[in-house]
DNA sequence: AATGAATGAGCTTTCATTCAT
DNA sequence: GATGAATGAAAGCTCATTCAT
């Protein structure tokens, strides 16, 4: 059991190591021995933990998906109806230095993806999942304000859509764009889905 | 005298097979052999066209801005108020092969971007000049159909944000998400800016 | 824990295994591959032990000069006056098989000092150290001799130089300069300085 | 008949520029490419005047050593006995900036001429021929000085083995060694041997 | 379980040589 | 004769993976 535990929780070091690894130097710099040096392992015990490369990168994904879901559920504590889901859009851009880590590694990973089936599989596993929860936060503050508005799926993807775009944004230009820009973006986009938000962020 | 060769319609082949392959493998997979092998030459003859690998790639990333450029500015000609401003947003929507590959291209060079200020410079005098583009037709939209509506500029970069996640999202699902929806999506957006589109795509 | 292995052994086996290829091929010919081939090893194993050719080819010439100091310093033991410096001359001439390979590692990398500063500098500070070794033997020579003969730094040089053009001289073509010619020469070289020396080779 | 001069002349000048190239960036860099660039002729055209690189540069290292045999030469027209032999000595010397990439040159040919039979064989030819001609020298010298001397061919050896040697240092260090003191060298060598020099130099 | 040595494939780049024009 | 495009081998180097200890 005990061993199971440490198991586990060494595969995690070294996937976070490899998350910072690749926030760092790049996925293209993410070598296994460059992991391995941040989780201060040996190069050669990587083999003991994972199936290849490709199964760090992907579980480095999920990891990072968790994180992001982690945040928004935290917050999302007690709130329901538009309050919820402004709240969730929110904590979904990247308005701070993790923030912006994290669109780097998603951004790095989006390109590996291409001729990557696994690596692929694994991100639309998460976008299925996230795209979920925006739609029953979008019914839910539909049915709060009252709206017979536009079909929830629609309105989940386009702001799906428009958090990837600043997200590729802010990845590659991390100074140029303000935080309170990417939240007017959001504002004005949920304005017209017939969201009126309020301005308490 | 020499071999009868037009260097630079050879430049523009090598060229070509490069994007050919950056859409196929991504762009860790696009070495030169196998960019060669794609455009049908030898290996070695690459350094006869380019001074190194970075600057195939950096040919290679204007010549996808210019296609997609080159194809709004082809269906504009005559257009005037919404109508162009519907028509641009719809051609720069990945709706066909080439836009897909277009696409592909895209976000590969974008996470190539981060960590090479050469290319991130690039690719940002396309996003300000396409920017700046939407803007004018945002304006010419707005006059025409009597809007007093929000900041063109502030339309203009959720447009471009919507934009790129789709596009994000067809590089890596090309089968995944129907045109219709992405013009579904569009339209839901520009409606919430107060255009009403018509369904003459 | 991890295999057993002497890692500055290693080293050590390499660097061997690149003078005897440079030594037989050149130092044009003395590629990484075939230096890993001459000392038994994979081509990839190579960066595990040296940063780069460069650093083999430094440590290389340190060896080999490290050779021929040791071959020096041995046989002076307890020698004085006219018979050390004789020692010394004859010590330094390349008259068996190490001699002769000490030689084209040396003659390979004079050329290879040019335009390379830092192994030029190496080079010199080895020149240096030789001079007045020699130097000091000379003054020892002249004075057990009672002599009042040329400066010695002007001897010591004129030595050298005749030792290094020889050194040449049997690097190219090993078989055609018989150690007693060479032995012959440094006689002479030496009479003409007014050292008389004995024949007891 | 043109033809042939023509031929002939143009294979002068790619040898020249071959020595040029050489002196310039050392052999390693004297590539067929640039030592066509340097002759302002087609990379091509190199493999109709020349049987493949090797045979350029056996070319060159002739050539360089005519120049030196030339020059020599030249400068003892009436000169005879002690006087004579002084003469070629001094002109040897590497004491000018042709001189000094003469020597360079040299330089880098002896370390190629190691595992490269042809060329060795080509600067052996030349040795000889110089060995001779300074033997004759030598006996001359002798004559008119009523020396009954050591070995003139041994004489000859040890002078052009300092030569060699002191040729090798200025090669690498251009700056170190003073015209002046390699004056000094050469003369004290010859007086070893009986030759008492005027400082007429 | 853990180490790091070792392998071999593959990368970009360079270059002498060949060849169609 | 002359050009420069084209080839293919080889260079130094990197890296995921395997393996003996």
């Amino acid at each position: 059991m005990s061993k199971i535990v440490n198991h586990s929780a060494r595969r995690l070091e070294i996937v976070d190591a490899c998350l910072r690894v690749v926030s760092r130097v790049g996925l293209s710099g993410a070598t296994t021995r460059e992991i391995a040096k941040e989780a201060g392992v040996s190069h050669g015990i990587i083999s003991h933990y994972f199936n290849g490369k490709n199964e760090i990168l992907r579980a480095a994904l999920q990891r990072s998906y968790q994180q992001l879901a982690d945040r928004i559920d935290a917050n999302l504590n007690g709130l329901s109806g538009l309050e919820a889901l402004q709240r969730a859009v929110y904590d979904a851009l990247p308005v701070d230095e993790e923030g912006r880590i994290g669109e780097q590694i998603e951004l790095a990973f989006w390109a590996y993806a291409i001729g990557n089936p696994e690596l692929a599989e694994e991100r639309w596993r998460s976008y299925t999942e996230w795209r979920r929860a925006l739609e029953l936060l979008i019914r839910g503050a539909q049915a709060q304000e009252h709206l017979a508005g536009p079909d929830p799926s629609l309105v989940a993807e386009t702001i799906i859509s428009a958090l990837d775009g600043l997200g590729a944004q802010v990845a590659m230009y991390p100074d140029r764009i303000p935080a309170e820009r990417m939240v007017e973006i959001m504002d004005a986009l949920l304005a017209g889905f017939g969201f009126v938000t309020t301005k308490n962020t």
